[in-house]
DNA sequence: TAATTTTAATGGTCAGACAATTGATTTGTT
DNA sequence: AACAAATCAATTGTCTGACCATTAAAATTA
């Protein structure tokens, strides 16, 4: 007599199981966004399974982003492509659940910025050289407006990150920058000083990206976020606020 | 009779405002892994919700990594630390969901792994550095095993990122790696010389790491991801597998 | 035609019951 | 006393059915 063996059994939740199976379907044939889901109680026929299960797996699939739901009549759910925001929201999480400090983000933001620097200088459109000589100006006229100045900081990277035509860098680089925002949005250490040299820093980065210099934007890039990071960790060596 | 002026109110579900406020306190208080929540009908209690509204929170939670639930006696919700796992997760459903090109996927790895590599010269300890080597060996005591070769050059990788000292580089390189590996684990494009060629590579890296060669790391690194990088795109332009 | 009311479909919430699971506790057996 | 088996209690998991809230189309009215 052989013995029967088998592994550890584990006995997923029966939300699980149907959150797995409606991720797979839209991730699969990739349903554009706002394909619509079957209703609740159509779900509860289709599957034989009860509302609240068929609700919870909802719940799941809500928090990653995957679908939206909208409550009267001809709402329902449908389907939702993650955004820079959705991954922003989890690295969020994974930056105050494991408590990552100040310093770590300054150096994921000085690992990244400078490549998405040399890759927009790389593939910019003649658009997006357009828009990023706005962010620039926008920056510059908020220089006498100091919280001002410092989200349209924010968006500067943005836009550079948004250049270089890499949806997931980007990804990343959004939300490094909001982290670092939002943790120095508080401590004013940008002073009349640190925000004329941005300001200076920034034309010469631009200046490399007009001229599809990759190098240069790569090095100016990186001797700005250096000088920023400098700047920054003199000042301010507090845990990182929690917001959400 | 001045009038009265309302700006746009927005109704969150009950199930959404009891994750946030759990959120909040178990960020807040940054609870250690594995601190017990109330049990379902607690909270039931407490918040005065139904225990659909509670579990469906708790759903929520769930899928965010934040808390872990276990049934029977004794069983219960705990709270849990976000990993790179979950941030990976995360990354996954974004890289999937927006039909990310592996081609992406390479170039966030050659802007993101020389920084790792430079910061592992740095930062690096002596044991990590015992890990190093010996995750170099386990590489190249699999050369004749392609599949096994692919996995532990994976480990290879997530061990620099490890010794790096960055933990939110490190899940932003580990799940980059993840899914390039699983991307390219069916497409063969490894050869015996590309193996060769890699482990050569793995051994110069490392020995920058071992001298404290902050510089050398970083561009041997980015010199060995420029030559697989050509190697992968050359031999592969699929679309990449989906697989949670 | 325009404003208003009605209506029906949908998600949101609740209450209550029972099943399944789990690990401690108790009981039984040697 | 030591080990095995049965029991128990607390907890999550699931189901059922009801009713509320929301929404936009459809019908009505001015």
């Amino acid at each position: 007599m052989t013995q029967v063996k088998l592994s550890p059994i584990s006995v997923p939740k029966t939300s699980q199981v149907l959150a797995a199976e409606l991720r797979r379907q839209i991730l699969g044939m990739a349903l554009p966004t706002g394909a619509p889901l079957p209703t609740e109680r159509d779900l509860v026929t289709q599957t034989g399974l009860s509302r609240s299960s068929v609700r919870e797996a909802l719940r799941i699939l809500e928090a990653e982003n995957l679908v939206q739901t909208r409550p009267g009549r001809f709402g329902g759910t449908a389907t939702n492509r993650p955004n820079d925001d959705s991954l922003g929201r989890s690295i969020s999480l994974f930056v105050h659940g494991r408590g990552i400090s100040l310093a770590s983000l300054l150096q994921a933001r000085e690992a990244i910025e400078p490549s998405l620097a040399a890759l927009a200088a790389q593939n910019r459109s003649e658009v997006e050289m357009v828009l990023l000589n706005e962010a620039t100006q926008r920056v510059e006229d908020a220089f006498d407006d100091v919280p001002l100045f410092l989200r349209e900081n924010v968006n500067w990277h943005i836009a550079i990150a948004s250049a270089s035509h890499n949806e997931l860098l980007r990804a990343f680089l959004t939300a490094s920058s909001n982290l670092i925002y939002k943790a120095t949005a508080i401590d004013n250490f940008s002073t009349e000083d640190v925000r004329r040299q941005v300001i200076q820093a920034h034309r010469r980065i631009l200046e490399a990206i007009a001229a599809k210099d990759a190098d240069a934007a790569r090095r100016r890039m990186a001797r700005h976020l250096a000088a920023v990071t400098a700047a920054m960790l003199a000042f301010s060596d507090a845990p990182l606020e929690i917001d959400l």
